[in-house]
DNA sequence: TTTATTATTGGCTATATTACCAAATAACAA
DNA sequence: TTGTTATTTGGTAATATAGCCAATAATAAA
């Protein structure tokens, strides 16, 4: 591998990792729709503040999502509109997943 | 979080998962080219056969990628077209962040 | 059969990730 | 100022991931 691929497959494998996490992906889904604060989005997930402010850095960092303070509170919203063609994408890998079983299911009855 | 929504999440974030690794969305690129068999792709990365197929177990698993026996060898591929724009997006999240750091950086001259 | 080649699996260590709690910070109101 | 709410940060323990080596298939060739 090529110094500038190693490059390129690890500036990419960094925007995946970000995004590879349920509450993370999750809440990429919910931005997509508005932006939320820190403390509805815990709500949503259930889990500690603190860990759901961690994700939120995760995404942040990675320029998925982006911050703004309105007082106390700090709403967060989608940095890259593409983010929803991109779950679109997952989402096709996992049809196609559940098509795979239930063609494999389906071959082994009628054995 | 209702659990249907936690299980969607989960399933998400396992596709992603398997991608978000260097040379894993490295393999990726390359097997949109065309397939390669183990050993090609080792030979590309530079790391052991096994982390190789290794990795190549988990993209298969993931229903990303597919195998298929020639003799000895083993060539795998993609199973998903749609991969392609996957990795498009992932592009766009970079250049945006380059973008900004740019221009961050025009503004910590200017002052 | 024996040998060589290709790939997978098991075992191990090093490193990374995650989640919680506790403590610190920030903004505002009393 | 003091208290309150919202969020972030530091610390820690549990778990997951990654990579290498060695051992085990699987296939083909000698």
């Amino acid at each position: 591998m090529k110094e500038s691929e190693r490059i390129k497959s690890e500036a990419r494998a960094k925007i995946l990792k970000a995004l590879a996490h349920p509450s993370r992906i999750f809440i990429v889904d919910k931005l997509a729709e508005k932006p939320y604060c820190v403390c509805e989005l815990t709500e949503m997930i259930g889990s500690d503040t603190s860990t759901v402010s961690k994700h939120l850095s995760i995404l942040k960092n990675a320029g998925i999502a982006t911050d703004k303070k309105k007082g106390t509170t700090v709403y967060y919203s989608l940095e890259t509109p593409c983010l929803l063609r991109f779950i679109g994408c997952v989402e096709e890998v996992i049809e196609q997943n559940i098509n795979k079983q239930l063609k494999s299911i389906g071959q082994a009855e009628s054995r």
